[in-house]
DNA sequence: CGGTGTCCGTGCGGTGGCGTACATATTCCC
DNA sequence: GGGAATATGTACGCCACCGCACGGACACCG
């Protein structure tokens, strides 16, 4: 139904799509396309990796387990960027695990092929080490949101987060999925949800939420949406950004959320 | 008094301890060392750095500043690090802020001697890289730390990163500022502290604060601090890390905080 | 030596989120 | 089409932490 078979190209990838032609064209010959589909790990913490992944039009999470089983999500990553840093960083592991959020397609890449072209020192290297430092940006910005926002605040947050990765302004998702990622109670997923519909701001049934009020969305979110938002573009501000939120001035003004 | 005036060698700071001896031979010319009082802010939010830090005796946090004027500490930097990553991962600046924690040295270079180091693809590029990994797992933890743990487990945490940043038992600061780092209440980390002392883990007055008990304060703390010490120790491996803190094995159990 | 500022202790009401338990509703699948 | 699995709604007590307010203690300095 609503899903998009369409066969995804390296464009659909940003990442890929700011590469100059010969770089991409070395590339190209080892990426494979993979469909992942939700709930899929990549991989687990500690995990030698052996490729990366270019996410098209698939949503992966950077999760942290603890030892008690509660999780929280450190990162989101969509066709803006890439899930394996650890492999050029030099690393190679992570103690976090990496969870297909929303599924979908990606492209990838034998890890020590990336790696041999990093190490060219080309253009690969300067992009990689940018989309870097705005995934550091979204850690720490994750970080402050979890000391000092509420439920209500991050979960407008992360809706537009992964609202930024996808084509429309749907979402398939649980409220026990969202949970997991803000590490929270289920039940204040359901509240916070329960609000933003009664305000109109959302649609939402059994695993499926339509946005229908980007605008008011950002508006009820806390600085932190805006802040990752805003130090991405200027770090990677090679392709005009496709949803045209940056408008987000709305004339009416939007009620508060309790 | 306390203070330790002596004049800082480049190997104080373990990054550069573990240059091969041509790297660190051509970039000793271009180091300087500074002082850096407490309270002392290396970069605001957005400054394009000029220069990059390499701490031998001071310890500096990078500080999330809200628009409330709430703040939260994304990560630590010490004698193991350096402050200025931008600079050479390509963004030029960050949202946070650098301050200086704890008193103390570093020899500070100017962003364009490093750059230019760092792009001859050098052992320095490979140094560096993995270095930010460990800087990213510590936002990391915080990220989770901060959404799950108690500010009792978190103060065990924050202080054993500051203790290993700094050579003694001995840390000079106020629970004002810590309770600034950890974005909570004054009057939390009073309890918190309050609290280590009676166990006698801990001793302090007035700004200032000695552990008396190490291995106890690490059984206190969350997985936090162990996760964020294991990964740094296995990304940087080169040299012995000073306080030998690993034998945590304390005969004796030790009583819970509350 | 007294005054002033910094630092720490303590108390009190309020509340956001947690743990738990259970009720309802929708989809899936046989 | 009926039963099971999944997804969402609601309710209740509890507690860690917050915001605020104030009192006491030590330290430095003129």
């Amino acid at each position: 139904m609503s899903k998009t078979p369409a066969t995804p190209a390296p464009q659909q990838n940003h990442l890929l799509a700011a590469l100059p032609a010969d770089v991409l064209h070395r590339m190209l010959p080892h990426l494979e396309r993979v469909e992942l589909p939700l709930g899929k790990v990549l991989y687990e913490p500690g995990d030698t990796l052996r490729h990366v992944y270019f996410p098209t039009d698939a949503i992966v999470s950077l999760l942290y387990v603890m030892e008690s089983g509660a999780s929280a999500e450190i990162a989101v990553v969509g066709n803006d960027g890439l899930i394996g840093i650890s492999l050029f960083m030099g690393g190679e592991s992570t103690p976090s695990r990496a969870i297909v959020q929303s599924a979908g397609s990606a492209l990838r890449m034998p890890g020590q092929r990336l790696i041999d072209e990093f190490n060219r020192h080309s253009d690969l290297l300067v992009l990689l080490l940018r989309y870097t430092q705005s995934l550091i940006t979204q850690m720490a910005q994750t970080a402050v949101c979890n000391r000092h926002h509420s439920v209500d605040q991050q979960l407008c947050r992360w809706l537009l987060l992964s609202l930024d990765r996808l084509s429309g302004s749907h979402l398939a998702m649980t409220q026990e999925l969202i949970a997991n990622m803000l590490g929270v109670r289920r039940e204040g997923v359901t509240e916070a949800a329960g609000k933003l519909q009664k305000l109109g701001v959302i649609e939402y049934a059994r695993g499926h939420i339509t946005v229908l009020d980007r605008a008011a969305l950002e508006k009820l979110s806390c600085e932190c949406y805006a802040v990752v938002r805003k130090e991405t573009d200027r770090l990677l501000p090679w392709f005009p950004v496709p949803p045209p939120s940056r408008p987000a001035a709305q004339p009416p003004s939007r009620p508060a959320l309790r």
